[in-house]
DNA sequence: AGTAAGATCCAC
DNA sequence: TGGATCTTACTT
């Protein structure tokens, strides 16, 4: 049970074979449960985006990093649903997704940013804020991908292809997806950061939980930026 | 082999 | 607003 009364039970396979872009919304207000280490993180999900890959959907999604078909490097996108793909942005961040869509199609939800619920020291500690925690700090401790993914303590490499449903162990971790009923009050958007027209309202594939503190700032990617500019 | 850009974050 | 930091994928 949550703050919320929401109940919450384990994702099963089947909750994620549907397309991301239905699986997205339904992704609020779940949790993600992580023991990486010996310490155990809970997080309340507030914003997520939906990416695609070649020949998934209706729409092929430029966006996604399966755009061009599978690769080394997205090979965990075209894999059984319900892990979950963890890549390093720019070189600093590991960022996690969870794997949805049919097997043999690319699909995932990115985790853009969620409440920590259990675990604040150690997210605390991982994100080098310190304690005490302010009212922001405890705010800005898994928001954005960049400091979820290092809030809930999954690293690029050693935990990407990880399985969310069984819980099974690897390399040190444990993940465990939870799910509750969709909540009413969505929010739907184009996605942060992504450059061409995937990143303008052609796309709207980003979700929140409308005003939740916790859902990142808002950010122009730069198709969308070039698209606003242009008259 | 070389290079440009990237689903980001933080400090200046 | 720009630098960090490194992997990927595309170009020569």
């Amino acid at each position: 049970m949550t703050r919320d009364g929401t109940a919450l039970r384990p994702a099963r396979r089947d909750d994620l074979r549907g397309l991301p872009l239905d699986v997205a919304p339904r992704l609020l207000g779940a949790e993600l449960a992580t023991d990486v280490d010996g310490e155990r993180i809970r997080l309340r999900i507030t914003e997520v985006e939906a990416y695609h890959g070649r020949g998934t959907g209706d729409l092929p999604d430029p966006g996604s990093h399966a755009r061009m078909g599978p690769t080394a490097r997205n090979a965990t996108m075209w894999g059984e649903p319900g892990h979950l793909y963890v890549y390093l942005s720019h070189g600093i961040h590991s960022c996690v997704n969870v794997v949805c869509g049919p097997e043999g199609t690319a699909g995932g939800v990115l985790l853009r940013a969620g409440e920590v619920v259990e675990g604040m020291d150690a997210a605390a500690r991982r994100r080098g804020v310190g304690s005490p925690l302010s009212r922001t700090a405890l705010r800005d401790l898994a928001r954005g991908p960049g400091r979820l993914g290092q809030a809930v303590g999954l690293r690029y490499a050693l935990h990407d292809g990880i399985d969310a449903v069984d819980g099974a162990e690897q390399n040190g971790a444990v993940a465990r997806l939870m799910l509750g009923r969709m909540l009413d009050d969505v929010s739907a958007g184009p996605r942060v950061g992504v450059a061409g027209v995937a990143g303008t309202m052609a796309f709207p594939w980003r979700f929140w939980i409308t005003g939740d503190p916790t859902v990142s700032p808002f950010r122009w990617g730069r198709g969308a930026a070039e698209a606003a500019r242009t008259p």
